[in-house]
DNA sequence: TAGATTGTTAATCGATTAACAATC
DNA sequence: TAGATTGTTAATCGATTAACAATC
């Protein structure tokens, strides 16, 4: 089953999930993790994280479960971040700055390599050890440094400028947080991350 | 179709990206809308719009589409945001501040009341014009301001036990940005904002 | 060997899309 | 009236879960 199947989006959303969970049992040296485990860890069913898995290829021992570090490994490997991966940050706002600082935290090997920012204010400023730079810098720099995924922290009535800009300076995937559709070449990737959204949803579930 | 039936997540979590759209349309004074339009702007198929709307009442008319005013008016009051929902927040680093800020963009009737820190330094600071309270007072203080969703933006080491003091004073559902899987009473609704994860599924579509 | 747990197939469940009568 | 578009049913598609032989 290793070939070549279409991985339906919810499956490759679930293991930065696993991974997660995964590298937390490693630093416990736990050595061995069963799908009953990590379905009841992650409030999911065992077959799923057993079929999801599957996918990829043979990674547990039956009777046994799986190696910890191992299938650490092997989750980078499908999700690409067994390299370090360049990215790009728009929008030096409160937002953006909070994203860059996280950095630190996301040793996971997605690392914010340039900041950008129309506001002449805000250029030259320091974030996190990187130097704010101008939009007009933008195309030259992502080339340069081989950034593969933007993320957008602008407002909304900017987000689709900046998307372009990204698209036309081969980013093959972006992060949108602005509250708004983007529209992109069918080739990249877009996630939104849209928390006003989230929180209304929320609010539909109270009684 | 009014009636008790259980809807979606996937509905529930479409309803806000309509709700914004159709803001947009009201303010350039757009008064109708179709599905078809819709599907277009969003990327989403015209009968999946229709169907998702259609659980909660008739609200367009043959032939012509939806007033756009009266279904933000119906969609509001689905989300149960036509009135206030007073919210509160538990982490005042990066991210904690960044969404305090986007309070003022988010006038659809979520409103951050109260911040808490843990951080001696952090507490008496004020974040748009609130000032930072200490966590023994948060219970007192969610009672008081009957708030009903918590806002978790704390590192991942401290989620579960605020989540656990949201749970004690009543806070009805959670929205937590900390990237860890957190357990609560089932009658208590979770949402993950979890933008590592994010990122790590895009880099799967690389290349 | 006995017990545990995988990988995988088959069964179930749910969500999306197509199609169309009703009607503005 | 003719054209457009809804609400809704039926058809399709896809994802989750159950079950179990294989095997460590």
């Amino acid at each position: 089953m290793t070939k070549t199947m279409k991985i339906s989006e919810a499956v490759v959303r679930r293991l930065p999930i696993y991974l997660r969970f995964l590298n937390e049992l490693s630093k416990k040296n736990v050595t061995t993790v069963s799908s009953q485990d990590l379905g009841q860890k992650l409030d999911l069913n065992p077959a799923q994280i057993r079929k999801d898995l599957a996918y990829f290829g043979e990674f547990g021992k039956k009777g046994i479960g799986y190696d910890v570090d191992y299938l650490i490994e092997k989750i980078r490997q499908i999700l690409k971040i067994d390299k370090v991966i360049p990215v790009a940050l728009v929008g030096a706002g409160n937002l953006g700055r909070a994203l860059c600082n996280y950095n630190a935290y996301l040793k996971d090997n997605m690392k914010i390599v340039a900041v950008f920012d129309a506001q002449g204010t805000k250029i030259g400023e320091s974030i996190n050890n990187l130097k704010v730079k101008s939009m007009d810098e933008l195309c030259p720099i992502i080339q340069e440094l081989k950034v593969r995924i933007g993320i957008i922290t602008v407002p909304a009535a900017e987000a689709q400028a900046v998307a372009n800009q990204f698209v036309e300076s081969g980013v093959e995937a972006i992060l949108n947080f602005a509250p708004i559709i983007i529209k992109v070449p069918s080739e990249v990737r877009v996630h939104h991350a849209d928390f006003t959204a989230e929180l209304q949803s929320l609010a539909y579930y109270l009684d």
